[in-house]
RNA sequence: GGGCCCAUAGCUUAGCCUGGUUGGAGCGCCCGGCUGAUAACCGGGAGGUCGAGAGUUCAAAUCUCUUUGGGCCCA
């Protein structure tokens, strides 16, 4: 089935075909992706939209790393789900995906490929070299990740995605620069910016990671310079910066103490902020201070200081504000209160320094290290020469305190190496200039969550600076700007401009280094204009990707047709990065922003919260998931467990709960699809209007249901609300068609005539499943895909039809509030037989409802049927709100306190006679305060306080409340209710049987049953009944069974045996079709025997083929000749030593001081003994294999072995039950483990294994085991408790073994 | 230091906009039951200072303020 097998569109197209019994998603998910592929369904698909409404979704091109994680998988699911839903309501979506693919992410992994370490060993290798190779590796990346997102059925144009590294994308970022160009937007300056001495680059905030380091915290003294006895004191974690010291800063308003301190004897004198000087004190282990004066911080200003390195003139020309106190208001009351000030060094030092009319000096090289302007540490790293910068200042007296700090520390996001700050020429986008249209636009735009846009952009925009977009490296958009050196410069804007220069061939990589050696003519001054030789931010290159995956501007009619984007989703850090990149080059390039609307979405954390990352080791691969539970399973997860917007920690259980919800809707479809298609059931012969007369009320709630769901799910998708959306699929799937519907229709579903009513539940339940089928398409792309094929197909896929529109006609508020009120109420009459130990088998006398309104009753009554199949109840009744139900006991209760008072010694007796008067009567005629009684000839007036009355059940009876009323429910047992109970607990073990002997469910028995006579008389009454539920041919009551395959069940303490027998043997008979020679009674014979194929009759020897009861002996001999032929056949080692041996030598034979290969050992008793003989094998060298029931934590072997080499039966079934497919599951491990030699296998318990199957196939099951264990030279321990046995039972169970210890 | 978001059972969460029965689910745990679509399911139980504090109100998980912790973004 699934891909292979899909029905044929076209020809029988409406045929509903079976759907394979079990979901398993890894399976038919690659059969739907090859059927996709083969059958080019997504091709069609959006072609059948292409008369649509143009839809441009803008995929942001993930980084190209060639794995996709869990946080990429969302944002791709989202999109998936989202361009699918457009799609089915006819959209004709663009949704060509992306891939970010220059920068240094590949150029460091590049680096490390080819083996160098620095921009110098780049040149030296070679640039072309260099960037032909981060080519080839971005292009080879980004084809795997591709796979991995058609893995998780993502449907985008993988075959034309856009790369950021391709000419023309290349072109349009030139042209937007070009555009920056003309309105003066383009200039390039000085500016402190981070750096990384590594990478010798600049580096954009973006491209920062943070986490805490340790720096040295030092306080220094920067004595002034008329006065040298009194000090500023200045605090800093970067002494390296001291050297470039060309001011201090105070804060104006702040108020400053020249302050005298002592320690041990000396003194000094310090300026800092006042509130400061008790802590410095401390700190510095100060024996006393003493404040002599205070000052605000703006007297200050303007004061010389002198600084703690004196550097050449000629590298540090002295301006009028150098190495004077300054003022600046971001200085705060930290520490000392004054800031030490090196504007090449420092972002805040260079706005300060510009203010003061200070060239910023900056002494550290691109690579990081000291020029030699610091001639004592020229050639050493910046960061590391910190100790000797301490030493220094140390030797010179000028080191007050030194400490260490841990403080959050920026590095380079892919080489990690620190970052510093350093003064250097950059190009940048000016902001100001368009920070109002930005703004604007950010307003304009669609957002989801609403303060995604309102307040986190906004805020952003609001308080961006200019964006540097230079970068000094190789792999990138090289930045189109020539210059000249007179001043002019040329900003290349498109190819076509480039053909003026010289050097420039037709066709050629616009990339470094080829682009470098295009020269221009100056226009000014005729000079050669180089240019510049940066490559551009990779923000540059995503920010412009509306435009430039349409190709513009070198074609300008795609752009025509699809600019603007309509949508774009990335996660909430893309506020900085494409949400704001795309704005500032839309703005630019076209004065908007170039999307309509924005769906901020949130993180993949790992199970506690945290951020997912290789050295935590905490990531979750997304294909481990989707090759156990599936795509869809993990689709839907993602997709319903948060809103979009937050953030989401992933749960291990989140996949396989989905899952659970996705295999309950294949059962359901399994259901329908089994009946539907043995019924050739037509869903599209009939319409809703047609069906609607033939409608029960349960028919009408569904579809009211599934139009409510089609309405919701549209409405949250609509608001974007995703997870409301794939919940109130969920919800429906599980509580309105599984759990509730599919219950209500299964009589109908079985009933043998085609008639109008059953049709009706076929029509309800097919529309049910093919409208959540199509709301689930965009979620769940596979399964429905599958469900669709089989239950309709009209349509090639059920990604193309349409989107479920929704009636608001067909929702009845009034039918489900009445089905609501059943449900509830069937709940609790399910609770309260479960308290009174009655089983729902068991059919209730009577059911009296009493609603809080008559409106109540009424619409109840609605679902009456319902009601009473449900709850299993003979016979419901209604009682209005103002009366009671009148076999409620109404009792007088005498208050002999209130009597006493009044008539004293004659209150016992009136309270004998109220009890004993009728109490109905007594009530009105007290109420009517009319009631008088009779005592002694006096008549002694009752009043109201002196009685109470009280509703007393009737017996067996209990009273419920439910949320609009009350109910009683009458548990008397009749005789007809008796006979109806046994006979469902009769018919129930009946279907067991059948089930455990996997019987078709069209296949006949004949049954035979020995019970009690009271119990035959009720199973007598009700024969009829009991043959049609089981397809029983007969019923026959015997005293005894005949057939070894009866099984004797405990039915409420009776004892009942029961044998059933396959009349049709359509797959048994099957099976042997190579001995064409058996007639009916034989299979049943060989099916009685527990023989259901050729290959267990293979397993026999003649022996024990000539002794199978039922089977005619001429037959028997037939069977054994036809194994005969071939002599190779497997025979059991009947041949074996031990097997001849009789059996009462087994019991002596002590167990030998070696086990040996091939022997079945069996313990009879409580003890260890097989613990005993596992440690022997283990010991032998023989690899264990214990299979156990004792929970693995109180096992005494546990320790002694690894997991693999035990088997928990507790964990491989549900509590006490171990059913025959568990059964077979541990003969496959068990197999399994033989077959790899040298196995010692220890079964402890095998009576649990027995009582909880049908004894038969245990038997097998051993008896294979024992071939298999003497054929592979194994050993196979068996305990087994015998007293829980029955005898035969047991006996045949020691056959089985070679040595009794 | 600023902006925004989040906080409810062991875990994941609904409810909050628009205050009103006893704060619902799922997973996990314990007990019982059902099962001819269901490797399902149903019922019961244990498990909540609704992060903390204050205020508004007849009434606060819900509105307001403060505060704590976490996240994203900035300074």
């Amino acid at each position: 089935m699934g891909g292979q097998d899909r029905p044929d569109p076209g020809r029988d197209a409406a045929m509903i075909k079976q759907v394979r019994p079990n979901y398993d998603p890894p399976t038919m998910e690659s059969e739907i992706q090859h059927f996709w592929d083969s059958k080019e369904i997504y091709k069609k698909t959006k072609k059948m939209r292409l008369e649509g409404p143009d839809f441009y979704f803008l995929d942001g091109p993930p980084y190209t790393t060639g794995s996709i994680h869990l946080g990429t998988a969302v944002n791709k699911a989202l999109k998936d789900m989202l361009i699918r839903y457009w799609r089915m309501n006819g959209l004709n979506v663009r949704d060509q995906p992306g891939y970010d693919m220059h920068g240094l992410p590949i150029e460091v992994q590049v680096e490390k490929e080819v083996g160098v370490r620095s921009k110098q060993e780049i040149e030296e290798y070679g640039i072309d070299r260099f960037v032909d190779n981060c080519r080839r590796f971005a292009l080879d990346l980004h084809s795997s990740m591709s796979d991995q997102f058609k893995q998780m059925g993502v449907w985008m144009d993988w075959d034309n995605p856009y790369l950021t590294i391709r000419p023309e994308y290349i072109e349009a970022a030139w042209w937007t620069i070009e555009r920056a160009e003309e309105q003066g937007l383009l200039m390039d300056d000085d500016r402190v910016l981070s750096w990384c001495p590594r990478c010798e680059t600049a580096l954009a905030e973006a491209e920062i990671e943070y986490w805490d380091e340790e720096d040295p915290s030092i306080f220094v003294k920067f004595p002034l310079a008329d006065d040298p006895s009194t000090s500023l004191v200045i605090w800093t974690t970067t002494p390296w910066t001291l050297p470039a010291n060309m001011a201090v800063a105070v804060n104006p308003a702040t108020s400053y103490a020249k302050v005298e301190m002592s320690r041990k004897g000396d003194r000094e004198k310090f300026i800092i902020a006042e509130s400061l000087v008790e802590s410095v004190a401390e700190l510095t282990d100060q024996d006393g201070f003493k404040v002599i004066e205070t000052f605000d911080g703006a007297s200050l200003e303007g004061r010389y200081y002198n600084p703690p390195f004196r550097i050449a003139e000629s590298y540090m020309p002295p301006s009028e504000w150098t190495h004077r106190i300054v003022l600046a208001d971001y200085v705060e009351e930290n520490n000392t209160g004054i800031v030490h000030t090196a504007p090449g060094h420092g972002p805040d030092d260079f706005e300060t320094g510009k203010r003061y009319g200070m060239e910023p000096f900056c002494p550290v090289d691109e690579a990081g290290r000291f020029d030699p302007s610091v001639p004592q540490y020229e050639g050493q790293k910046a960061r590391s020469s910190n100790p000797y910068i301490i030493d220094y200042l140390q030797d010179r007296g000028l080191l007050l305190h030194h400490h260490g700090t841990e403080h959050r520390y920026g590095h380079c996001w892919r080489c990690r190496s620190s970052v510093i700050f350093r003064n250097t020429n950059q190009w940048f986008i000016r902001i100001d200039g368009i920070k109002e249209r930005m703004a604007e636009e950010v307003s304009r735009v669609r957002w989801s969550p609403d303060w995604a846009g309102s307040s986190r952009q906004m805020n952003w925009v609001e308080s961006a600076r200019d964006w540097c977009i230079s970068r000094q490296r190789y792999w990138g958009i090289p930045l189109p700007v020539w210059t000249c050196s007179c001043g002019e410069r040329k900003v290349v804007g498109t190819f076509d401009q480039l053909s003026d220069g010289r050097g420039y061939v037709e066709g050629m990589d616009p990339h470094r280094p080829w682009i470098d050696s295009i020269v221009f003519n100056c226009p000014r001054c005729s000079r050669d204009m180089h240019r510049v030789a940066d490559v551009l931010d990779v923000w540059f290159d995503s920010g412009v990707a509306a435009w430039a995956q349409l190709g513009y501007p070198s074609e300008g009619k795609p752009f025509e047709r699809w600019f603007p984007g309509r949508f774009i989703t990335e996660a909430h850090d893309q506020t900085r990065g494409w949400f704001y990149s795309q704005l500032a080059s839309g703005v630019i390039s076209f004065d908007r922003a170039p999307y309509e609307e924005v769906l901020m979405h949130g993180w993949i954390l790992d199970p506690k919260g945290q951020k997912m990352s290789k050295s935590k080791g905490n990531v979750i691969e997304p294909m481990e998931i989707i090759n156990e539970h599936g795509a869809d399973a993990l689709r839907l997860y993602m997709l319903k467990a948060n809103a979009p917007w937050e953030d989401l920690a992933f749960q291990k259980d989140g996949p396989k709960n989905a899952r659970k919800v996705l295999n309950t809707l294949w059962n359901v479809v399994n259901f329908a699809s089994t009946y539907m298609a043995l019924d050739s059931y037509d869903p599209h012969s009939r319409g809703m209007g047609d069906m609607e007369p033939h409608f029960r009320n349960e028919d009408r709630w569904m579809i009211s249901r599934t139009e409510r769901l089609r309405r919701g799910v549209d409405e949250s998708l609509q608001s974007r609300n995703v997870h409301k959306a794939a919940r109130a699929i969920e919800e429906y799937v599980m509580e309105d068609l599984s759990r509730w519907y599919v219950r209500l229709i299964r009589d109908r579903m079985w009933s043998e005539e085609g008639d109008s009513d059953k049709l009706a539940a076929y029509f309800t339940l097919h529309y049910a499943i093919m409208s959540v089928v199509r709301l689930l398409a965009p979620f769940c792309p596979h399964i429905s895909e599958e469900i669709y094929g089989h239950m309709d197909g009209r349509l090639e896929s059920v990604h193309m039809s349409d989107w479920p529109s929704f009636n608001d006609s067909l929702i009845d508020d009034s039918v489900e509030l009445s089905m609501a009120l059943v449900q509830e109420i069937v709940e609790h009459a399910a609770a309260e037989r479960q308290s009174r130990g009655v089983k729902l088998r068991w059919p209730m006398k009577k059911m009296v409802v009493k609603g809080n309104a008559d409106s109540i009753n009424s619409s109840i009554a609605l679902f009456e049927d319902v009601l009473m199949q449900q709850a299993n109840v003979k016979e419901l009744q209604f009682v209005p709100a103002d009366k009671e139900w009148e076999s409620l006991i109404l009792r007088v209760i005498p208050n002999p306190h209130a009597i006493g008072k009044v008539y004293r010694q004659w209150s016992s007796k009136i309270a004998k006679l109220l009890e004993s008067r009728p109490a109905e009567m007594v009530k009105k005629a007290v109420e009517r305060g009319e009631y008088e009684i009779g005592i002694e000839g006096q008549f002694l007036k009752i009043e109201p306080n002196m009685v109470s009355f009280r509703h007393d059940l009737p017996p067996h009876t209990s009273s419920v409340e439910f949320s609009s009323g009350v109910m009683y429910l009458d548990f008397e047992m009749t005789p007809e209710i008796e006979a109806e109970g046994y006979t469902r607990e009769l018919i129930r073990r009946i279907q067991q049987m059948r089930k455990d002997r996997r019987l078709d469910v069209e296949e006949y028995i004949k049954t035979e049953v020995s019970a009690e006579s009271r119990l035959q008389g009720y199973f007598e009454q009700w024969r009829e009944h009991i043959m049609k539920e089981t397809r029983s041919r007969s019923i026959t009551f015997v005293d005894e069974p005949s057939d070894e395959g009866a099984k004797t069940w405990d039915i409420m303490g009776k004892e009942v045996a029961i044998s059933i027998r396959p009349v049709q043997l359509s797959q048994v008979s099957q099976a042997f079709s190579a001995l064409g020679f058996l007639s009916e009674s034989d299979i049943i014979a060989l099916n009685q025997a527990g023989i259901y194929d050729m290959e267990s009759l293979d397993a026999l020897s003649a022996k024990e083929i000539m002794s199978i009861p039922g089977l005619r002996i001429a037959e028997a001999m037939k069977i054994v000749d036809h194994f005969k032929k071939s002599e190779s056949a497997p025979v059991r080692p009947v041949e074996t030593p031990a097997k001849k041996a009789p059996a009462e030598a087994k019991e002596k034979a002590a167990p030998a001081e070696e086990l040996e290969p091939g022997m079945v050992y069996m313990s009879l008793s409580d003890g260890d003994k097989g613990l005993t003989l596992l440690r022997r094998a283990v010991k032998q060298g023989m690899k264990p294999l214990l299979i156990s029931r004792t929970q693995p934590e109180k096992h005494p072997m546990a320790a002694e072995l690894d997991e693999r080499s035990m088997i928990w039966l507790s964990s491989m079934s549900k509590e006490n039950s171990f059913n025959p497919r568990d059964l077979h599951r541990l003969e496959e491990m068990i197999t399994d483990r033989l077959q790899r030699g040298r196995a010692a296998v220890l079964i402890e318990g095998m009576e649990y294994i027995i009582t909880n199957n049908e004894f038969l196939p245990a038997l097998r099951m051993l008896q294979n085991l024992r071939d298999l264990t003497a054929e592979l030279r194994g050993v196979l321990i068996v305990t087994i408790k015998g007293k829980s046995l029955e005898e035969h039972e047991l006996s045949l169970i020691e056959k089985e073994s070679d040595r009794i210890v």
